[in-house]
DNA sequence: TTGTAAGCGTTATCAT
DNA sequence: ATGATAACGCTTACAA
């Protein structure tokens, strides 16, 4: 009835109103101000639905987050996130998220969101390799970007941190520090970048003539329980790692623990080093040495490859961005060898 | 063209096609089969978004949380939501969230968000006195639940944890411990459950005829950086506070750096406390000891809250929750004075 | 029990 | 430059 009482109210139709307001060129500027006066007057509003109904935008990208129950957003994505909503908004688009518990079923999920007509496009977190989340987009064309890159992604589609010269660049420089004995506790292996991770670990080790003990090369999910029993497991082993590389800074913060309550102390006995330098990770005791990036930078390049295919922008956007490493108290400096 | 199309393929009308579909008992159950089994073949599914536009609903909550750039969702409410979202999920409910950034006009936010048509509900945290939010719900007849209870809400749109009795039980309790000068660093007043804290600290140090110093008393945001700002402050009184209450365990965890920093140890020179018990207080060093509430049945309880409301559902909903101190190494046990 | 037809509030394609 | 009018895909009186 709105924009019908408009137009009624203005004498006018309700296609002219319309255009009036969405700016379009074959309106005259009087009658166009005329309009533009009267809404505001009125206070009128367009009905978000009917748009969408009628032009098919809904002028919101979603989201799909994995909720372990326990938290709502890790604190993996959350900055990222904060960075992408915001470009967003500036662009009068905005970012949903909704989640998806162990007991849903992923594809539908998926598909009953994008089908929902409440997004306009979809961001992927946690890329798997071949991720079959991925595999339904393609196939109903609809448009997606993700966080981390997989085999055959196109530049359009992806941005993603170096993870592999990441993980290169932390463990090279725990082996200058002196470390020979290198434990990493990588997240769960069917996620892109701990392939990516474990790559530049390991490039790192052999350079260097390391042998890798493979009981030092473990995998978990992203939080402070699992790397507690993986560092509880690694460190009775009779070969104990000297330092310990974490998928990121909760496994660090459960690896500090487990190695506290195994009365190492963390900085002295034992390097620990952390992946994202999240929001307490320079509060702790010790506090993490960790690898950062440019959030903002990531969150941005995800909102504007987005754009760029959902309305034709022509932003310039960097793929790849880099880490850098965050030395804290964690870190050992002096290594004079105890095993 | 879907519905149509269907009907067209079955020889029925869209009506029926509809009724048989959205479960109306007035349609032969024969019929309902067929169309059913036909649904399912052409793998029709309704367009959420007609159906919004024909029937006002949409089946979404939404929540609107400020996003302070650097976190999108901050540990606070992230397990109460990732409950809420849950149980709404599990009738067929989705939950979706949406930030508000600093630049933005909250009013109009929430007046945007509403009007859309993308929610039926919106969820309201971090409520604040006399909220002009609630206030345009209210005037708009918009359902809406709050997390957070402020003078005059009904029982049918608020849960909230007891947070006098929570910070009347921990002070009392650090007084029993032997502390006298207990300091708080409590969230902004303007907050409902800020002043609520307060009222219990307060009681708790009259009730023991403690002389409370206001400068003991700070309010800050929940994090880490204004946690230490002000603990640096109170620690360089003159009359220095043993034990630290903090409004959440980000605070705490601040407090605890800043009083590291100035060489106290903390749970031996000074207790210090938080609220919250967030997924990493456990395995800080030294772990914090906090308070805690059940966020499952907080967030199931605003979610019900949601369903009475807007689809006359008969939840019995518990307003109010009880919150338990969780007792770890951040406490201090045997106070032996030292002033 | 089923069908008809009028919305829901826009946009978009024609004419005029 | 403006106005009819038909979509968009569904729900819901009201009729049959």
């Amino acid at each position: 009835m709105s924009i019908k009482k408009l137009a009624a109210h203005l004498g006018l139709s309700k296609s002219t109103v319309s255009r009036a307001l969405n700016g379009y060129t074959d309106v005259n500027e009087q009658t166009r101000e005329k309009v533009l006066k009267a809404a505001q007057e009125i206070g009128y509003r367009a009905n978000p639905t009917a748009k969408r109904l009628a032009s098919g935008k809904s002028r919101n990208i979603g989201i799909i987050l994995p909720a372990h129950s326990r938290t709502f957003v890790s604190s993996a994505f959350s900055k990222v996130l904060a960075a992408a909503a915001e470009f967003l908004a500036k662009h009068d688009y905005q970012l949903i998220v909704t989640t998806i518990f162990e007991w849903q079923d992923e594809q539908q999920v998926y598909y009953d969101f994008i089908s929902s007509g409440l997004v306009d496009g979809v961001f992927i977190v946690r890329t798997r390799h071949q991720d079959p989340r991925i595999a339904m987009l393609k196939k109903h064309h609809f448009p997606y970007v993700c966080f981390g890159f997989d085999a055959n992604f196109t530049n359009d589609s992806f941005v993603d941190v170096d993870n592999t010269q990441a993980f290169y660049d932390l463990t090279q420089r725990q082996i200058m520090q002196g470390h020979t004995h290198i434990a990493f506790l990588d997240a769960p292996l069917e996620l892109t970048f701990s392939l990516a991770r474990k790559r530049g670990y390991l490039q790192a080790m052999h350079e260097a003539h390391l042998t890798i003990d493979p009981r030092w090369l473990l995998n978990g999910e992203l939080n402070e329980h699992d790397a507690m029993k993986m560092t509880q497991e690694i460190m009775s082993l009779v070969q104990r790692p000297t330092c310990i590389l974490c998928a990121d800074d909760t496994m660090a913060l459960g690896a500090i623990a487990a190695c506290e309550a195994l009365s190492y102390q963390v900085g002295i006995d034992i390097a620990i080093a952390g992946y994202g330098d999240y929001e307490y990770s320079g509060y702790t005791k010790p506090s993490i040495t960790t690898v950062k990036y440019d959030t903002r930078l990531v969150g941005e390049g995800m909102s504007k490859l987005m754009l760029n295919k959902i309305e034709d922008k022509q932003f310039e956007v960097n793929n790849w961005y880099e880490a850098m490493i965050v030395i804290r108290q964690s870190d050992t400096y002096l290594l004079t060898n105890k095993i």
